[in-house]
DNA sequence: ATGGCATCTGTACCATAGTACGGAGTCAAG
DNA sequence: CTTGACTCCGTACTATGGTACAGATGCCAT
């Protein structure tokens, strides 16, 4: 029998079993039909290369802080190559994935500074509550 | 009367009221007596500057990534000055930080690239499902 | 002294992204 | 031909961080 279980689906994309089933709730990933076998009901579903990859590039769109709801978008879109509709989300999160970078690396700035302070010699200042005020 | 209704804390916080009462709930934020007026339950609450002090600190460390328990965390070493676990706090999250700064630079990179692909010209590609696929 | 807004308390509900579980069915190795 | 692991399906529960009431009370201006 060619194809991969649920099982292996869940591990080729880094996730567990659950998470696919979720994914495939919410409609990001399909949901093959059981192949008729011996018993009533039919038997396990087969996956493919194909969907790894759909699998994959949901992980990788939530790691750029994409919602499920905009990642399902973009997975329509690549079926209707509505290109003006996909360019307009990248684009969109892009200036958000700008604005949380410089966000954060903010933080991370005031973060380096209170780690300093706090550092373990005992007589400086540890300002935890004006770590994030600027200077 | 001196001091602040909740409302104005709120506002000097850039948050809600009930995301006040909410961060009261949590212990976040300390919820002073009502004071003693004429009725029988008590008067309006009032802040003060140290309270806007603390609501503006659980925002920007929000805003680093830290969790409303590790914040409730930080605000009470702030009381105790225990610098170790301070630190220990802040270089986890600095570490946190690096990874999601690197992790969200990645996105960004191909999501450029995606915006780029699939920019307003007819013919190119618009690769969508191979957005995020290591070169 | 009364109308209108704000506050207080408690509880309920929401979105997002999963995670767990029970009970039935199926497959494959021994 | 049984046993054990895996699958299927539906439903329920979790964590995080809020948000929204309802009903009673309080404050202030007119």
């Amino acid at each position: 029998m060619s194809g991969m279980t649920i099982a292996n689906l869940a591990r080729e994309g880094g996730v567990g079993v659950e998470t696919v089933r979720f994914y495939q709730r919410r409609g990001l990933l399909q949901t093959p039909d059981r192949p008729q076998g011996s018993g009533a009901t039919g038997g396990f579903r087969r996956y493919g290369h194909d969907d790894v990859r759909r699998l994959r590039f949901i992980r990788s769109a939530q790691a750029a802080g994409f919602t499920l709801e905009h990642i399902g978008e973009l997975l329509a879109l690549d079926a209707t190559n509505d290109r003006a509709r996909a360019r307009e989300l990248a684009v969109e999160r892009l200036a958000a994935l700008d604005q949380q970078i410089a966000d954060l690396e903010r933080a991370r700035a005031s973060l380096r500074h209170l780690a300093n302070e706090c550092g373990s010699g005992g007589a400086g200042l540890c300002p935890i509550l004006t770590a994030f005020d600027p200077e």
